[in-house]
DNA sequence: CATGAATGAGCATTCATTCAT
DNA sequence: GATGAATGAATGCTCATTCAT
């Protein structure tokens, strides 16, 4: 049984790996400590010698989450021209919602009393996400593409149409004979379409 | 005990009602059988001479959602001029969302994976709620009010785009700042922007 | 499994039971609801039908204990001459003692922590107890045969040091040469006679 | 971390006087071998590298315990008079229990049965406290201003009363509005107007 | 139509202890 | 001497569901 285990911090490794897929499998509401350990190999106790508590564990997926969000951001806001590099960072985020629905129902869907003991602090990481686009609008208002009445209202209003986009996706509650490609650049262009001059 | 009792299908009713309630205060996870025969005041053995179990009760739950939704929608689709008419209607919808939490949450949050045994069939009742949107837009679009690829993906489109608001605010993720009546009407309009001729 | 178990209330009954013997033979701290359960023949959940957690288990059990205990010693109280009664109650009590440990242990050597939610209110009846060895101080100081400070002070002195009799005899911990009827027939008298005039 | 942690013996001198810390503490409930290496600074392991399992550190701390009260009690016992002797050896034994809570549980509360691994023979270890008094109750028969039975015995007697009302006020079952000073000392009193001659 | 009694499976978490290093 | 990693067993408690009545 132990060979064929990872050792060390290999197993913090296959913790945070485990509670995704078992997340994207069986939802928050089904996951147990009892469940990470079996998918896992180790006994329950285990996991408690890598995370404090269930609560730590999931904060630690959303930290790696948000980090890996936040790199595919960051590259997309390379673009210099506005418009392209907001059109960029919208399809960025879209992608990776629906590349990595396991961190994206941690990092979003999770309902607020859930998140209760997770560390304010820890939201400013989110909301450099949202800096971003900010900064990207700002921009374009500065260059006389863009209109907004401010470019964090506008950044809001943007994550509202993505988010929205990206939930149902993933709930696949969008007609399957209309959930394509097309589909996600016309919802996208639309969310970007509010902003023109 | 028994003499104030509901009997009959009001059972029916009553449990119906009494779930509503409890899933607003407390929460979907926080739903069970116990709390909610408490709450009618019968037993929990009652409750499946009723539903056939929690899932079923759950899926009558989404029905009369639906149900409440639609007449909502409807009522907003008296208007006759398609713009007004689909600012009535975005607004009933994220007005709806808002003011029914928890139920929106069990409407549109829940995973069908997670809800396999509730018939697919019923989700098409949800359609019918597009479908008013999508007319709202072909009406516009035929008055050359309105332009988009079609009426379909279009209601799809702005579908996702409220249903993001709406889920972002119930979660709690839009910056208490930004988050007032203000935010949510200039989110609404930058929806329906997109569709402006 | 079910024919040769308790049904109905009886069950309530033979959980009390149990719990009493296991106290006896495990000890409070290695008491435990499945223990209990196994010992009854019955689930653990079933224990949660008749009682609402661990905490209203002891408690009912320290209800009976004091109920019996105050039984007895009302049973002493009939002797009319105070000294005699004084002498009555106090072989009482240390009998109850002894004859119970099961009660003993949990209604006067739990710790306070594990008595907090236990109702103030119950804690009068142990007082009834310790009123009624007050009467007969205060009878015997009336009719000239005792002294004491004052008739409630006495009666608690008393408790002390027949409890402590009690306590170290259920423990053991008197040399098994010195623990026999002649002991406790010493201790009692010894208790007794500071209150002599 | 491991620097400024003692080593050598030092390490099992620290485990014993942070174990009676968190005894004081915590209480003997809420005592785990974790917790006890957080305290000292060492791995949980070591402690078995010093004491055989929990019963045995238990054990050595109970050992330390009766050693102390022995010193209490041996400086008490300086006083030559009988009365006086007796009257200071009964209430350095009360304070003792009184000041060291927690302690007093594990040396007198703790039923044998449950540390059945505790060699009975160092229980004789307690026996020299109750010696002691034996001691001042012959030495004050000889002169003629105690009586009983016999020394032993007596001691014994004394040692019941004193252990009940230790027991009791640590238990703080003791009437609020009686506990204080003056019930001590009446008490104390009562136990020892028993030898009066 | 309704219920009280009952249950097996599950939960997060803590524990004393062991073992390879 | 000392440790980090690991574990099986246990804890109180809640859940959806069933069954005999």
């Amino acid at each position: 049984m132990s060979e064929n285990r990872p050792n060390g911090t290999a197993l913090r490794r296959a913790i945070l790996d485990e509670t995704r897929h078992l997340l994207v499998a069986d939802g928050y509401d089904n996951l147990s400590m009892r469940k990470i350990a079996r998918a896992v190999g180790c006994s329950a106790t285990s996991i408690y010698l890598h995370f404090e508590n269930k609560d730590a564990l999931i904060h630690a997926l959303i930290d790696e989450g948000m980090e890996q969000l936040h790199e595919q951001l960051v590259t997309a806001a390379k673009e210099p021209e506005p418009i392209a590099r907001l059109n960029a960072l919208a399809h960025a985020y879209v992608r990776f919602g629906l590349d990595n629905r396991e961190y994206y129902q941690v990092m979003f869907q999770l309902h607020p009393e859930r998140m209760e003991r997770y560390p304010v602090e820890k939201f400013r990481r989110a909301r450099r996400n949202l800096e971003i686009h900010a900064e990207a609008l700002a921009d374009g208002v500065e260059v006389g593409v863009f209109r907004t009445s401010s470019p964090e209202t506008g950044a809001h209003v943007l994550w509202t149409a993505l988010h929205g986009l990206v939930s149902l996706l993933l709930a696949e509650r969008v007609d399957v004979k209309l959930a394509d490609e097309a589909f996600i650049d016309a919802a996208v262009q639309h969310a970007l379409d509010g902003f023109s001059k």
